[in-house]
DNA sequence: GTGATTACGGACCGATTGGTCAATAACTCA
DNA sequence: TGAGTTATTGACCAATCGGTCCGTAATCAC
């Protein structure tokens, strides 16, 4: 029909996600989004109708790739306490590198809830959710947990709370030997290694 | 000398508080604290040199009241577990009422970073390793923790990230009762009950 | 080719940002 | 009382904010 656009959205979408991520919303200028993008404002107005749908767009990003790794990672065999260090050692990975922790993307956004509007939090608060169901569907591959759907949803709550907060300690600079030994202590609490 | 200024600085230090730990630095702008406050521009730039020092000041004022406040909570009478107990119980409080919950500001404040000066950075850090402190001299009051130094820390370092969690969920609105079930279950793992 | 359609880029918009200035009001000390 | 000092107030500043408009370039169907 016309002039073919010529970049790719989704590689944008990665490059605003990125930015929200590290500054926040109201953090992230539009000067920024550009910068990070390559693209001019225009272009962007074009795909999405204002700076808070990029940001809604950025969290759904982040919820399918970021999110859609740590499921994948307690998809994976072995047993349930073996599947969540997989999981905690990734997260500790981003301790390795000197470059600045960007933390979880979700806490973050809780704390830029204030701004946003509705759907923004109720999205928050489903990703967290189902990363919640994720938990409990990995404790339910053995026992005691198979059998006992309170200890399940106990121990998933408390391994959420105890995910979370790893994720705030890293970004906020707490030293990589003292996560790892309260990861350890977390991964020995979980029942039948 | 001359003219006696008509308001408390203390009180609208804590208001000021309350508006950084609302909607963040960038989030809050000077008419938030304004009116928060109640007084004019001019009458906060004559104490604070400009919005980083207010927010800095804030975070002064976050630890020498809510951070001691838990303090004073941890070094109460009973079992750690039941130190620890009083102190989460204390945190879940939040989810009563229907308003907006706060979550914590130094979580908060770790979010906001990116737009800090390492002041700001700094500080955040060391008030968490000073909790992380607190929750380690808490352990050391019963066996086995007390003649055990490896365990007392790794087992800090798991609170630790619990307590922080803790707070982001429920800063994200997860249901009081998945919450109180990951509380209990924390508790229950705390030896020497 | 031509016309229709779409993307791009930069100039531009009003509103708001953090921050300053100067005039006025209120106080203390002598 | 009057001199000196400080608090308060609202007007004001340049810069930046998110967002829009429009002229130009590029690509399609025909």
């Amino acid at each position: 029909m016309a002039r073919p656009r010529e970049f790719d959205p989704q590689e944008a979408l990665g490059a605003i996600m990125g930015v929200f991520w590290r500054n926040g919303f109201e953090g992230a200028s539009m000067q920024d989004i550009e910068a990070a993008t390559g693209l001019n404002k225009q272009s962007l107005y074009r795909i999405y109708a204002d700076k808070r749908a990029m940001y809604l767009a950025a969290l759904r990003h982040y919820d399918e790739t970021e999110v859609a790794r740590a499921g994948e990672i307690l998809s994976g065999p072995g047993s349930p306490r073996e599947r969540f260090r997989r999981l905690f050692n990734d997260v500790l990975a981003e301790t390795a590198g000197d470059g600045p922790r960007r933390g979880c993307f979700l806490c973050n956004a809780s704390t830029d809830e204030a701004q946003l509007e509705d759907d923004a939090r109720a999205f928050v608060n489903g990703a967290m959710r189902r990363i919640e169901g994720a938990f409990r569907d990995t404790l339910a591959a053995a026992a005691p947990y198979t059998d006992d759907a309170g200890l399940r949803k106990a121990t998933a709550a408390k391994l959420l709370a105890f995910y979370f907060g790893l994720r705030v300690l890293i970004k906020a600079n707490m030293p990589a030997a003292t996560l790892r030994a309260g990861v350890r202590q977390a991964l020995d609490e979980i029942d039948g290694g």
